[in-house]
DNA sequence: AGCGTGCGCCGCCATT
DNA sequence: CAAATGGCGGCGCACG
């Protein structure tokens, strides 16, 4: 991994944080095989630096592999990189992207978008995600998964469900019975999901579901629930002022004790605390330098 | 904080 | 014969 900027004086990081490059653009940067430009409240500056767009345009369509994060995509819009593209970026400054540069077709929806060779993602964490996807297309799935594990990553997963974060991608069972069942339980995280349920839904035995879902996702069922549900209240406790209690039972979970001990067990907090710590406060937005 | 019990899971074997 | 499926029993542990 190498950095690149128009400068190797320090560059600081809109949060006060400063960085080095490895070599500027007027050196040209040899071989790249993955171009990856972020966002953040620097941009703007960076978008009117003539020099540096122009070295976007040259660099963009000579690499393999191109990519954006967050609000990273509007430099690459300034390039005329995007024309024509499906692509996201921050769900705070997609609808602006969309209008200065109608050619381009935004979705702020999906964490991460592939079209082609060119990938975005939505905000800071999303390019990990996306980065992820990478080490996916390059090595395989396990090692994706075992990177995740290793970050202590939570997972993600866009509201249309058309994307899932390599994490929940890499569970998708490849029968249609099973499948259903899935998207069952990411609907409707409440609902009734106990074995024998599950099993009769999919028209199967308890004991063959359990073992094919075993099969297919790598997950036992119960566990896979499990996680869904957790999934879901942080969700919840991200975005909402419900009352843990409240969220409890919404996502499926008996008591709102069996909630927090699910919480204590997988993620090591308590729901309120963790509410505490990553509830957003609406329309603040995360950027990076 | 402690506890009984029901559920989930799995090994094993029979059946299809 | 191999593979898919179902049933049983027992163990561990999480729910309430």
């Amino acid at each position: 991994v190498r950095t690149i900027a128009a400068t190797l004086d320090p560059v600081r990081t809109s949060s006060r944080l400063a960085l080095i490059a490895d070599a500027r653009l007027s050196a040209g940067a040899g071989r790249i095989d993955t171009l990856i430009v972020p966002g953040g409240s620097g941009r703007a500056g960076a978008a009117d630096d003539p020099a540096l767009v122009r070295w976007l345009e040259r660099a963009g369509t000579r690499v393999p592999r191109l990519a954006s994060v967050c609000t990273g995509a509007f430099l690459l819009a300034a390039a005329g990189l995007l024309r024509g593209r499906r692509v996201t970026t921050h769900w705070a400054f997609a609808e602006e992207l969309a209008r200065r540069h109608p050619e381009i077709d935004v979705d702020a929806e999906p964490i991460y978008i592939r079209d082609g060779s060119l990938w975005t993602s939505a905000g800071v964490t999303a390019g990990i995600d996306l980065a992820l996807a990478m080490v996916e297309e390059d090595h395989d799935p396990e090692l994706a998964l075992q990177i995740a594990r290793h970050l202590v990553m939570f997972l993600r997963r866009p509201s249309n469900q058309a994307q899932f974060s390599v994490t929940l991608a890499s569970q998708q069972p490849e029968r249609e019975p099973l499948r259903e069942i899935q998207r069952e339980i990411l609907e409707q995280p409440g609902g009734e999901h106990s074995v024998e349920a599950m099993a009769a839904r999919a028209h199967m035995s308890s004991r063959h579901f359990a073992r094919a879902f075993r099969a297919e996702t790598g997950v036992t069922p119960a566990r896979y629930v499990e996680r869904v549900r957790l999934e879901a209240a942080r969700r919840r406790l991200e975005e909402t002022a419900t009352p843990v209690q409240r969220v409890a039972i919404e996502c499926g979970f008996g008591t709102g004790e069996t909630m927090r001990r699910s919480f204590l067990r997988v993620l090591g907090v308590a729901p309120a605390e963790y509410r505490r710590r990553f509830h957003s406060r609406g329309d603040r937005t995360t950027t990076l330098a």
